[in-house]
DNA sequence: GCGGCATTATGCCGGAAAAGCATCACGGCG
DNA sequence: CGCCGTGATGCTTTTCCGGCATAATGCCGC
């Protein structure tokens, strides 16, 4: 016994709102026997009569009403079903899992997130907060679409790709009254011996690469006196004179007013802020979070913008 | 442009579950080409690719599997359709509107309900309490099924069949302390002076020809003092001593101790109740109805049973 | 590196099924 | 009674689905 088909249901909810086999059959573009010999053979699979045929007109029975209803409800969803897989395929629906780094995002991320939700309304991004390691390690399991971070070494990616979205350069930050925010950077060996905070060795483990790199070749190594783990914890301990902190420029988004950040001098190679991803798995929606997160321009003034030619 | 087919959705989800054409094509009995050609038009008509080929074993796509959740919705939407609709032709789902005079059907409706919920779970029945002429409307008009009331007249039917169900002698309802309840019974010319109470004639146009049937050839008429349109006000009017009434027996389930009914002597033809139905627009669930409140045995002692045969 | 083993894709053919055409049967209506 | 309109039936044509044989491909082990 054949089974049913959507054919059958489009043919019968044509004749079922026409009441009407002849009229049915030139709406469906069709004759009319094969209309006929279409919607017998359905109540045959059903073993079910769903029209009573007048001379006059037809007319549904009971069992052919309520079949009307679900009929209906399962083209219906047969057609957003096609619609909705159209969508994920073009990267307007469904859902992308973006790894970030915290302190390094602030700038990016919400501008991202906001130029992202205007092109694919229909994509939800889920976000999470994540270690380099992880994120690596979520993208290359396919757990991840994307990672936003620091830019890793080239053995760490295993075969992933990565595009580089900014860079900063490497700041060192200051409570405002300090001695060395007059200038308009600060020289290395100014603070070479000077007390630094850090993050946490154990959560940042690419921070401290870092540093290490920054002071290899100076014959110096770094006074670490105090380890955070957040960014939020490290402008408090730099606020209250514990010590100064290396960082990237962009964390001035984060401590606004409360800290100055100063370019060290001799400008060691800035850090670069990249989107990790496995190409063979760059979905279309990933794609499009990739080019906000490009183009994604920062509209809070003066935090990475050029600074405007003077007024002559 | 072949459109999407359910068969398209079946192939695709056992592949999609199997993760290999070759099995799928086991599973679904059929040659593997054949599964291949079908999937790849599947494809094509959405333009998206819904699996990644490889030797070793087939991989959804995002696109892949948002289609998969919703063909699986979609074939199970259209299994229960169908499951459904042979339901609600054996009767065993869907709705029957039934219309019901009130007092009259006091002892058939209960039990009809209660037997007819036990063989048709599934079917929901909506009762109306409405006049004899709006059921026979009603019926005939389509919406309702079923009309429970005395039984009209052949002409008022027009076309509808009924079946009898019950009948139920013309009583005499007497407050309990009242001279006539001392008897079995009360003969016709102890009461065709007596003040009596009645049911109003607007609502009650039936009750009235009855009456009028009752008093004919006997050279009286009704000596009514009041008109009620409730039998929970009659029963009252009784009992506080405004007059008798004339009721079927039935009328004992709402009165209960309140009043003593005694049969008319020379008896009257009893009231009969019927259901009235449309035969050419008779649903299966109405027929189980129908047989419901045929077969219902009154559970309640003492009402409508015939007295047992006295001990010898 | 190469043969074996899985995978899926392709070419061709036969048959089932759906569509088309012509016609029939039937009921209502002038 | 003939003339619409309805849906059903018989037959032919076309489409398309499925089956078979076989190719192409990638992986694994030897």
């Amino acid at each position: 016994m054949p089974p049913v088909e959507l054919r059958h249901l489009r043919y019968f909810v044509a004749v079922a709102e026409l009441l009407n086999f002849t009229q049915a059959a030139r709406r469906l573009r069709v004759a009319q026997p094969a209309l006929s010999r279409q919607i017998r053979d359905l109540e045959a699979e059903l073993s079910v009569p769903l029209l009573e045929r007048g001379p006059r007109a037809a007319k549904l029975t009971e069992a052919g009403a309520t079949f009307l209803e679900e009929a209906r409800a399962i083209l219906q969803r047969a057609d957003e079903a096609v619609k909705l897989t159209r969508a994920v395929a073009r990267g307007e629906r469904g859902e992308i899992q973006v790894g970030y780094a915290p302190s390094l995002t602030t700038e990016v991320l919400p501008c991202a997130l906001h130029s992202f939700h205007n092109t694919a309304p229909g994509v939800h991004v889920k976000l999470h907060d994540l270690s380099s390691e992880e994120m690596l390690r979520g993208v290359g399991a396919g757990r991840l679409h994307l990672g936003l971070m620091a830019r890793p070494s080239e053995r760490a990616l295993s075969g992933l790709k990565f595009e580089r979205l900014r860079e900063y350069p490497i700041c060192v930050a200051l409570p405002p009254a300090h001695r060395l925010a007059r200038g308009r950077q600060v020289a290395f060996k100014q603070i070479a011996e000077a007390p630094l905070v850090a993050y946490s060795r154990a959560e940042y483990p690419e921070y401290h690469a870092m540093l290490t790199k920054l002071f290899a070749g100076t014959g110096r190594t770094p006074r670490l006196v105090e380890e955070h783990d957040s960014a939020a914890s490290l402008i408090a301990a730099v606020e209250i004179g514990r010590g100064l902190v290396i960082v990237p420029a962009c964390l001035g988004m984060l401590a606004g007013g409360r800290l100055k950040l100063r370019p060290l001098h001799p400008p060691p190679p800035p850090i670069q802020l990249v989107a990790v991803f496995d190409p063979q798995r760059l979905t279309g929606a990933a794609v499009g979070f990739l080019a906000a997160a490009r183009s994604a321009e920062d509209h809070r003034p003066g935090s990475n913008a050029r600074p405007r030619s003077r007024s002559r």
